[in-house]
RNA sequence: GCGGGAGUAGCUCAUUUGGUAGAGCGGUAGCCUUCCAAGCUUCAGGUGGCCGGUUCGAGCCCGGUCUCCCGCUCCA
């Protein structure tokens, strides 16, 4: 464990130290749990979610895509349920450093009194509750847990901290006006509701049938009471989920593909099943009849990556209700029991909801490697960064043997035929070698170098990032080569 | 949020009991070499996290604050 915590902060210095991420408002000592992806990281990023879409849209016929705002209308959130669990006012015992809801901790305490068959004091003490937790009394609240006694089931204790709030939903105002509550809405905390209050929107304008899928890839915002882990959990970060519609009674078959669907996913990508599991979630959340999480090793172990939920028809019904708008689908296919069509029904959703900066994370920290590459005479060593190919943010160095005698050139030229396919890097300072364990350490998987037999019969040596290889090429060839690794 | 630890150049660190900060690596410009990092020279870079206090004088002592790390907690 203290190896993997070593690991994880050399993944974290390498990553700032080659402009992968860095800290938000670093001249400024940062900003908690915000991070900012430099001009490596912002290419693998980008890279990752490219190869998401497309799988998940270009390849397949029945899922498209949407860009939905981070503003929604307000209601949305109270129809979603986030407004009213995302607002709990919280204690702590300050012994026992256990955290309490107000409401939970104080109502199981009258059950304690009911059971001794209080019953009169526990009606009341759940009265004067409701009053101070309806009007926002948080010292009335702390007052009550006090001249109760309530004590912390841990510690025993009623030593308890101030009484706070904590919102999950950042909000803003919305117009030029302040102060007035009607203004307020929030930054998504998820970026699924977009997809449910556009469903008919795109299954209209679609033409699009169920079982279908809408895709999105966005930023969402999460106040976390702690949020640590590098880019694990960040107050801003970027989800890349889709929502499939589908018939109600079909969804168990669906979550059971998506499940399988998704890990396959991964598993393309060169990533090791060693590094996955699934786990699949005992306590649902109040929408779902199924979940699972598709977890990664990452050097903190074993964490979410992606969540695989099937969320019923809960979301639509909610929106079909807050907004008084039918959220139903006429189904023609037939169906077989009765010879009819299936008719109106709101469908089922299964959801594929992976996080994009826990993908990079992954991509990263599985790609990270400090090679000891001694032999008899001579210590060495290099860090290298194992991308696929095609997630590298360079895909291909070319560089020059020596600044001169027309090498740097030809390198240039080079440059110049294959920069519209894939992203290129010209380098002609210091030693070759040098230069190659520059490249390992950003994870270019190939350097193609110039030297004097170029100039002779237009062949240059191509090294690969992981044997350290090389062979001798045509310059013809390169860029064949490289397109076809991508 | 609680407990513990840490904050000196981009990175890793040093500055013997408080007396106006140094090195290596890295970067830069050049030389040399030329297929797997660390040869020579040049230059740049620090209001010692920030604010305040004690002191003739503070990177070093005290208080506060911010940020990061570890553990707990939390986690749709």
């Amino acid at each position: 464990m203290a190896n993997d915590t070593q690991l994880f902060q050399a993944i974290i210095s390498h990553a700032k130290e080659y402009g992968f991420i860095f800290p938000s408002s670093e001249i400024y000592d940062g900003l908690q749990a915000v991070y900012d992806y430099g001009q490596m990281g912002s290419e693998l990023k980008k890279n990752i979610k490219d190869h998401w879409w497309k799988s998940m849209t270009q390849l397949r016929d029945d899922v498209v895509g949407i860009d939905a705002a981070i503003f929604m209308h307000p209601t949305t959130w109270k129809a979603s349920g986030h407004v009213d669990n995302f607002n709990d006012p919280m204690i702590d015992n300050r012994d026992s450093n256990k955290r309490y809801r107000v409401d939970h901790l104080v109502e199981a305490h009258a059950e304690t009194l009911k059971a001794a068959g209080k019953e009169k004091e526990a009606a009341s003490l759940v009265t004067a509750m409701e009053s101070l937790l309806a009007a926002d009394d948080f010292t009335g609240l702390k007052k009550l847990i006090e001249e109760n006694r309530i004590n912390c089931a841990v510690s025993g204790t009623c030593n308890w901290t101030d009484i706070r709030q904590f919102n999950l939903m950042f909000a803003t105002e919305f117009g030029a006006t302040s102060g007035e509550e009607d203004n307020k809405v929030y930054l998504r905390p998820e970026t699924a509701q977009g997809i449910f209050v556009n469903f008919l929107n795109v299954q209209k304008t679609g033409r699009m049938k169920v079982p279908f899928g809408i895709a999105q890839v966005g930023k969402a915002f999460r106040n976390e009471i702690v949020a640590r882990q590098f880019v694990f959990r960040m107050r801003e970060f970027e989800q890349m989920e889709m929502q499939f519609f589908v018939r109600p009674g079909t969804q168990q078959q669906w979550y059971a593909y998506w499940k399988e669907q998704r890990l396959q996913w991964h598993l393309a990508l060169g990533l090791p099943a060693e590094k996955y599991r699934y786990h699949d979630h005992i306590k649902l959340a109040h929408y779902a009849d199924a979940a699972c999480d598709i977890e990664f090793d990452f050097p903190i172990g074993f964490k979410e990556l992606e969540g695989i939920h099937s969320r019923t028809d809960f979301d639509l019904r909610q929106h079909q209700e807050y907004s008084k708008k039918k959220q139903q689908y006429f189904d023609n296919d037939v169906d077989p029991a009765t010879g009819k069509p299936y008719g109106n029904y709101i469908p089922y959703v299964v959801e594929t909801s992976i996080g994009l900066d826990r993908m990079f994370l992954a991509v990263l920290s599985h790609a990270y490697q400090e090679q000891d590459l001694s032999t008899p005479d001579k210590q060495d060593s290099r860090v290298v960064l194992k991308f696929p190919p095609k997630l590298a943010p360079i895909k291909m160095a070319v560089l020059p043997l020596n600044k001169k005698d027309g090498l740097p050139e030809i390198a240039l030229d080079i440059i110049n035929t294959c920069k519209q396919d894939f992203r290129c890097f010209y380098e002609e300072k210091d030693s070759i070698g040098k230069r190659y364990r520059r490249m390992d350490a950003l994870g270019t998987p190939f350097c193609v170098t110039v030297d004097y037999q170029t100039k002779e019969d237009q062949t240059v040596t191509i090294r690969h990032r992981d044997s350290m290889q090389q062979e001798r090429v045509p310059i013809a060839r390169l860029r064949d080569l490289v397109n076809e690794a991508l």
